[in-house]
DNA sequence: TTGTAAGCGTTATCAG
DNA sequence: CTGATAACGCTTACAA
């Protein structure tokens, strides 16, 4: 491997000349600037990241840790964090805890040293202090996780927000049996959709019933399963309302199966707007997520930390979520899209 | 930041010690390990990551190279190669080429000193020779891409084979006019898909038709328009093969808004069987894929080249694919999966 | 079994 | 503008 010292000897000058080049830190001549450069492009050289990073105590790369690399949403918390995180020149060390005995703490340990900070997706509420692990002072945002850590710089989905705005949605279409199929156990947003779902129902005068409430885990599957046992009751639903849209579409299935018709016999909407949400038969009614935005966003907190260590923002912040309308909750004339809080 | 140095001192030992206990590369005692161990834990150390990879020249990281973050397909492949690559203890370096002017070649050398080896996915066919940037010996397995490169270690699908299937199956079931909504111009998977769909028509005995293949870009959009474009010919299709589902779920949107029942009127099928393609209505039939597998592959490859730099292996490997029967293409009794090649 | 010391490839600090 | 040279935190001969 040709290194520095390669090039300067190559060159005629000293190694510290050719920092020089690759860091305009100091001026050089121009000739020598061109000297080193065609040297170095010749001998294929090109800076040793290690021993830069171990000099400057700097990596130019960020950690994130997801709770599973599984989805739609995840790929598309990635997307953004990628291009925010590539526009600012930083590298991304991504990892799962998937199969992580040891959870966040081996994780994070791992990546000391190798990132100038982190994103820490954690919706998982067992976790709970994520921060428990972490050296204090290093550079954190926290995605989507329960409010527990205040000594983090946090960012979170308008969960509540947007699944009582569907129900009052749905409500306002004149259903009086509005189902619920729940997302993961112990996930912070799966609870906060549930919350939100239910404070939707008190604002309408609707009653609570623990039957209309059905558990998923974010499966297509587990929607299927969860909406088959909905419309077997004595008295089933209406409209079935999915904390994600793999289980709507889960949903949407089992109503086929079932033999009722969407939107005509019972109502099915969704969570996320994942973009297979348009085409879908018929097409998915949801609470629009751009989850991309929440990637990048919590990617440019994550740089602000980096920049400026001092006058550190630790605020939990909180990004809008959109309903959109479409045919599966029998709205006849779609309303035009409308930002929620 | 808490050093090796600050560890020795504390517990009274050399940092050659514990360097030694944390690498076990020589026998330390037992109760000057656990003394170390112990100090180490109360002081949070870990070492750096840097500055180990700078002595022993491995980052324990891999780097993984993809031409963009979008859909299912590379959230699959990253997580195939996060499985593979947690389990032999290395870290994921991630980037896309989106956006990177210099395409490759920049990205390529940024991550110089900071991975150990890379998987690359350059299904472009213009970039052509991806490997004209790497430094020789290198370790890398490239992912989807065209014949060219005999110096590098690959693995591809059996697009062609899956494809060739598909249009036998479809001939099988008494299509005789049999189009196809091809995949992203340039694009190695694209082609192969294409090159299949002509042979299995060729076999079939079915005359080629250039008004029968309608160009897409892989997006439930352009599977749409290419899909009502297919529908208003004077002679239209009585089965539409898309080359990805995405597409076919465009198309099987495109029949809904054209009147077109599907099986019944015309078939549609895809090509990977993403997990939502047995949720669409009807359910699609499509050329399954194992993307995570093939990532999980690439990874073990790469990690085989690792550990034995000495006898390089640099065959192309192919991943079978297996068509997946649903209803979407109107075989009425669905037939077991079968592998292809 | 342990300690000493020489690097690994850079950048930063001082002199020139 | 340029060159020596001391770090950075760690591993690894070589000695003890």
């Amino acid at each position: 491997m040709v290194t520095i010292k390669d090039v300067a000897r190559a060159a005629g000058v000293s190694v510290a000349t050719v920092s020089r080049v690759y860091n305009s830190s100091a001026p050089v001549r121009q000739d020598t600037r061109d000297r080193v450069r065609a040297v170095a492009e010749q001998l294929g050289y090109s800076p040793h990241g290690a021993a830069r990073s171990l000099i400057t105590s700097r990596t130019h790369t960020l950690g994130v840790l997801l709770p599973d690399l599984y989805g739609e949403f995840f790929s598309e918390v990635i997307r953004g964090v990628d291009g925010a995180a590539q526009r600012a020149g930083y590298h991304l060390l991504v990892s799962s805890l998937r199969g992580e005995s040891h959870g966040l703490e081996a994780a994070l340990r791992s990546m000391r040293g190798r990132v100038d900070g982190l994103i820490v997706m954690s919706p998982d509420l067992d976790a709970g202090a994520a921060g428990r692990s972490l050296p204090s002072g290093f550079p954190v945002v926290l995605l989507n996780g329960p409010p527990s850590d205040a000594a983090y710089a946090s960012l979170v989905v308008a969960n509540a927000e947007g699944a009582q705005a569907m129900v009052a949605h749905l409500a306002g279409l004149g259903h009086r049996r509005i189902a619920l199929v729940g997302g993961a156990a112990r996930n912070y947003d799966a609870e906060e959709r549930r919350r939100g779902y239910r404070q939707g129902l008190g604002e309408a005068g609707l009653p609570w019933r623990p039957d209309y409430e059905v558990a998923g885990d974010f499966s297509e599957e587990s929607g299927h399963a969860a909406a088959l046992r909905l419309l077997s009751l004595p008295e089933p639903p209406t409209a079935i309302f999915a904390a994600n849209d793999c289980m709507a579409i889960g949903a949407l299935s089992a109503c086929r199966d079932h033999g009722r018709k969407v939107p005509d016999d019972v109502a099915v909407a969704g969570f996320d707007d994942i973009p297979m949400a348009r085409y879908v038969d018929p097409p998915l009614t949801s609470v629009h997520v751009d989850i991309s935005a929440l990637g990048a966003r919590a990617t440019e907190r994550l740089l602000d930390a980096l920049r400026a260590p001092a006058n550190r923002d630790l605020r939990r912040e909180t990004l809008p979520t959109t309903l959109v309308v479409r045919r599966s909750c029998g709205a006849l004339t779609p309303t035009p899209m409308r930002e929620i809080p």
